[in-house]
DNA sequence: GGTCATGTAATACTTAAAGTTACACGATCC
DNA sequence: GGATCGTGTAACTTTAAGTATTACATGACC
């Protein structure tokens, strides 16, 4: 695997599910994501436990968005993730004996933490509703359609 | 693959290089890091075509390094290991016709441009004189060791 | 010439995201 | 009430990149 892809699946999926009433079904975000409907479940579990969606099952089912776009941050959906690795880089060892890989940890750390805030803080401070803005200056036309599906 | 350790070990040796005038050999290094004299070459390298450690083969060969710890920084070594990517997460297209994951990339991007440039500033200001002067701080008694090996 | 050490190719291992298959459960439609 | 639709989950496979290992060629020194 190359990088993790989650957050940017489910922040677009998100963007389309706040554009309708409509419940959309897994295979409909499936498609729209180019990936699966059970991987679609489960990347968007933690969004209906943190109550930011809802599912609901059997004809007319599916998933969908119960807050308003400026309700919700990119932060509260990386949170609903489980809060996944940032970095791709980090320690060989956690808790070295050897001296030198402390300082070097310690180092490598105060890399990390600082950019770990200011990510966290972006964030944070970023709402859906601000991406779907983003969306509209984008728009040639009136309709907000997705090209690719 | 949990995550890219090679930056980490790369400081950890080359601090220890510096140590000695003695040339380090692959298999002394594999031990040193807990790892294996081929993996110890292969991330080495960029550094040897960089200039900052020769290699030479033979009896008394090995790995020397060639520049003082305070001409070097995090940022070349990161650089010798040919710029690997510094984040876990990242798009799912990077060329999407759909407006709506236009937007998301976009705001997904404008994070990690900044996070990046702020780790790479931090490793361009950061010297391994200056992870050798916190090492001196750590040490309990004089002598610069490595208690894991 | 024998040994030591690097250089490198080829192959296998590891880990987590992503994809797939299978099936249970519940809701709606007929 | 049975068929269909859709979610919920477990189990397994695939994928990608770092890491580890094996094998062997090359060069340096004793």
């Amino acid at each position: 695997m190359r990088q993790d892809t989650r957050l940017s699946r489910l922040l677009h999926v998100l963007l389309h599910m706040a554009q309708t009433d409509a419940p959309m079904t897994s295979q409909q975000i499936a498609l729209t994501l180019g990936s699966n409907a059970v991987v679609v479940r489960r990347i968007m579990a933690g969004l209906r436990d943190g109550g930011y969606v809802e599912s609901e099952r059997g004809h007319g089912g599916g998933w969908r968005i119960t807050r308003r776009t400026d309700e919700i941050t990119v932060l509260d959906v990386y949170r609903s993730l489980g809060s996944p690795d940032l970095f791709a880089f980090g320690f060989s060892n956690p808790k070295p004996h050897c001296l030198v890989e402390q300082s070097v940890n310690a180092a490598v750390e105060d890399t990390i933490r600082s950019a770990t805030t200011s990510i966290l803080e972006q964030f944070g401070a970023l709402r859906l509703s601000q991406i779907e803005a983003e969306v509209r200056d984008r728009m040639p036309s009136r309709a907000m359609r997705c090209a690719d599906h």
